[in-house]
DNA sequence: TTTGACAGTTCTATTTTAGAACTATAAGGT
DNA sequence: ACCTTATAGTTCTAAAATAGAACTGTCAAA
């Protein structure tokens, strides 16, 4: 499977990693949502290669998630801006920062925090149904086929049995 | 910047992208969460190679993401199963899943919905603030460093100014 | 004795990434 | 006029990762 076809799956998560599933896009919308906006600025902040980095904002200019915006006639500059949809990835990268605190932190502790403008507070994310708002694991969620299903995982219990778990074990 | 130094960033995301931010990690453990839970059952849902498949198991293992273990012996087999730390994942699937829902599905739809067994309906997982219940976005957050910090992006509205803006632009 | 299920491993060929150097436009200093 | 710096790329070659296919080994069932 190439980055391509990963884009076509019928499934929301294949198509989004075809998006942001590589080593460094991910980066370039940290950086983003932290306010760099220039070429030189992700490039500095990461450490990424020159070729890399205009390879993925073109990308995520293609895709809809940066606009390039001029800032300066005569030599055209542009700047990289979060489009909605790219401001919309916020929930996976406070996801991903979420896991990282939890379980791959050092003894230093946390390297960045976060606080919520309106309650004032350092929080931490947590996901909740949009019906009942109660918190979510993953035990409490069935998956089933959707309109765009075209017989995928669209299980939620499935595989294991179909091999005869021939467990005459030890 | 390597797959292995990645993981040594002072930067939660850096570090989870190092475990997690490749083209297939994130699409093995989905079908985990569906239940997957052997070689062949990996291998013929998502048509990865055998090599890497193999490559991918033994690092979420290494990383305490997945448990190796024994179903049957002679010929020792062994399931692969999520640990606590695995489970953890879950609302980084969720909110992946649910961008993809939201700016990359066809004119079908969905392929697949979410079913809160609680309270029985189809929903869309909502990040929200742990101290105050309301939900997050971008624009309300402030980061700052926390224990671990070095440096690296602490900021809330940095680099632009630093380059003095000459727009004498147009 | 052969076939099939299962879980890998090993190989070569492609694709991606890394790393460094180069291009181009213009401002600013001397 | 000449040199340096800032900015935003592009173009190379080398190294790393991935794809694709074939091969290994253990056992069960036919």
């Amino acid at each position: 499977m190439k980055w391509k076809e990963l884009e076509e799956e019928p499934c929301s998560m294949a198509r989004t990693i075809g998006v942001i599933g590589d080593r460094w896009t991910l980066l370039i919308l940290r950086e983003c949502f932290l306010r760099t906006r220039r070429f030189e600025g992700f490039q500095s902040a990461l450490g990424i290669t020159r070729h890399l980095l205009a390879e993925r904002l073109k990308k995520l200019v293609r895709q809809g998630i940066l606009r390039r915006i001029p800032y300066q006639e005569s030599p055209k500059r542009h700047e990289y801006i979060l489009t909605q949809k790219g401001l919309d990835l916020y929930p996976i990268m406070m996801a991903i920062v979420h896991w990282g605190d939890t379980h791959m932190v050092d003894e230093r502790g946390r390297p960045l925090l976060h606080q919520h403008r309106k309650c004032g507070k350092d929080f931490d994310p947590v996901i909740v149904c949009s019906e009942c708002g109660e918190p979510l694991s993953a035990k409490e969620v069935h998956t089933h086929p959707g309109p765009g299903a075209r017989g995928l995982p669209e299980k939620s219990a499935p595989e294991v049995r179909k091999t005869k778990t021939r467990s005459r074990a030890a």
